[in-house]
DNA sequence: CGGAATCCCCGACGATACTG
DNA sequence: CAGTATCGTCGGGGATTCCG
């Protein structure tokens, strides 16, 4: 592999954690499998992130085609939060990696306790 | 899903993402797939990291066993550093996200172009 | 209900220089 | 070669308050 593939190569491995980066952004995928959600069911959900951070997350979330938002102009406020196609097909990725961790915390655990 | 198990699974999912968290820390792993490297090796590689970034997320890695480091004492200055058994087990993760960012990337200048 | 506005802190990260 | 030491910035993210 040349220098230059590998510069590329993990350029394309950075962008693909920025996609996921920082305390929420990879909860809210997650959370977002299955049915589509509420502003505050996500809130509530993703406990104890606030307002200001949540929907900035979700407007990066909007802009980079990962959900999609759907605003009911009828009667009551209600606005749902869901995958797009492309959006939901890291669901199973990032479930791979919570398993990985998972095991990982264990493998610490005993390595504490083994000492 | 009750609501304990639910916030016991996005902690899951943020610890796991703190794992790969920041500029470099996926990169460092995505890197050290395959064969050992010394630190300059690394640095070449991930151009342009500084030596005191660098050196910071070899050691988180390191403390939380992602990674060996090897220190050849004799004649000349050597260390290198490696995947530990767990730590390897993350590549193909990584490789697949980077696989879905990817086509996230041509989703997107699509999305661009038909506009 | 679903946000917007404001204020603020601190840790990640970079630049640069130096060392055993 | 493989780091340390020092300094500075910048923005992610929290707390709080207010709005249609």
């Amino acid at each position: 592999m040349k220098d230059q593939e590998k510069h590329i190569f993990y350029r394309d491995v950075q962008d693909a954690l920025d996609l996921m980066r920082g305390r929420w952004r990879g909860a809210i995928m997650a959370s977002l499998c299955g049915d589509p959600k509420r502003f505050l069911e996500l809130k509530a959900d993703l406990s104890p992130v606030t307002s200001r951070v949540l929907i900035k997350e979700l407007r990066f979330l909007e802009q980079n085609k990962l959900i999609t938002v759907k605003r009911s102009i009828s009667a009551e406020n209600s606005v749902l939060y869901a995958h797009t196609e492309h959006g939901s097909s890291c669901g199973p990725i990032i479930l791979q990696l919570r398993d990985w961790a998972v095991k990982h915390r264990v493998i610490m655990l005993e390595s504490i306790r083994g000492k």
